[in-house]
DNA sequence: GTATTAATAGAAATGGTTTCTATTTATATT
DNA sequence: AATATAAATAGAAACCATTTCTATTAATAC
């Protein structure tokens, strides 16, 4: 989650192509989660020929590589995020306005313990978000959300 | 989640059908999670008759009754999975063997609580699942997985 | 038993995501 | 700077899990 794409890329063995690091840039730039073809859009401004298949991929590997974070919606389709907060947390994102907040406080590290002490399992991924609506939404109509 | 379906369907205004409960008694004998093809594949040893699509709305309205519980898979594939304990909890889910165990220790209340305060948010849903490889996984293949 | 409403089968459509292949480009090496 | 190499890309096509649609059937309340 450096500023610095150039080497985080290459620390990632990824080659620094003029679209990975325009893709990092949108990401960079906007406060709320987008979904590849949101990205793709963004990017067809700057460039008059880009697949949307390269937007999967490079998404897809940033968020291997942990440079974006990718978003577990109800809906079940992909959407990525760039977050600025290099420690490990989790995100309470609105499911109307698409903002994301982080949440710092982590009780991961003692769920993950008690895990290994008590299941005897190896722990591979986890997940820890939560859904809801944002502050401003709230204020904005009362609750009511797709 | 309750052993007795009838009175937990009509609970949740849905019509006591064959089709219905053989499809909860199918998740209920199964120790793992299940797509939702799988278990029509398993009802379809009772029924001669009987629809993908049929199996995909009841599945959707038991999980949203908080019947059965829904899976959130890597694959971002639907999985449902039937749980017998009824309070508040998370799993800890075998990406190899799909074996389901209760996280019983949950600290989302006190997560919750700390969203409310500092964020002013209000909470729709919240995921909380552990992915990995259970005991006997590891054991097995010493932790090789899909 | 009848009326009402939900549930269903089966076919068809959907659409987000992935695969495929030829071409181009970044990078390392001379 | 020129060359070699392996990765990245565009565009078209395929994929396939999931959803929609409609006519028919079945469950429930009265
Ligand atoms: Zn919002
Ligand atoms: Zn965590
Ligand atoms: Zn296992
Ligand atoms: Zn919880």
């Amino acid at each position: 989650m450096l500023r610095d794409f150039q080497s985080v890329l290459k620390k990632l063995h990824l080659k620094v192509t003029p679209k990975r690091l325009a893709i990092l840039e949108v990401l960079k730039n906007e406060s709320v989660y987008l979904s590849p073809e949101e990205v793709w859009r963004k990017l067809r401004k700057q460039f008059s020929q880009v697949g949307l298949p390269t937007v999967y991929r490079n998404l897809e590997e940033l968020a291997q590589g942990n440079v974006i974070s990718k978003v577990t919606h109800p809906n079940r389709q992909l959407y990525y995020y760039f977050c600025l907060n290099p420690s490990h947390h989790h995100h309470f994102i609105c499911l109307s306005c698409r903002t994301v907040e982080d949440i710092d406080f982590c009780m991961f590290r003692e769920l993950e313990k008690r895990v290994k002490q008590e299941l005897k399992g190896r722990v591979v991924s986890h997940i820890l978000q939560v859904n809801g609506l944002c502050k401003k939404c709230l204020k904005k109509d009362g609750g009511s959300h797709a």
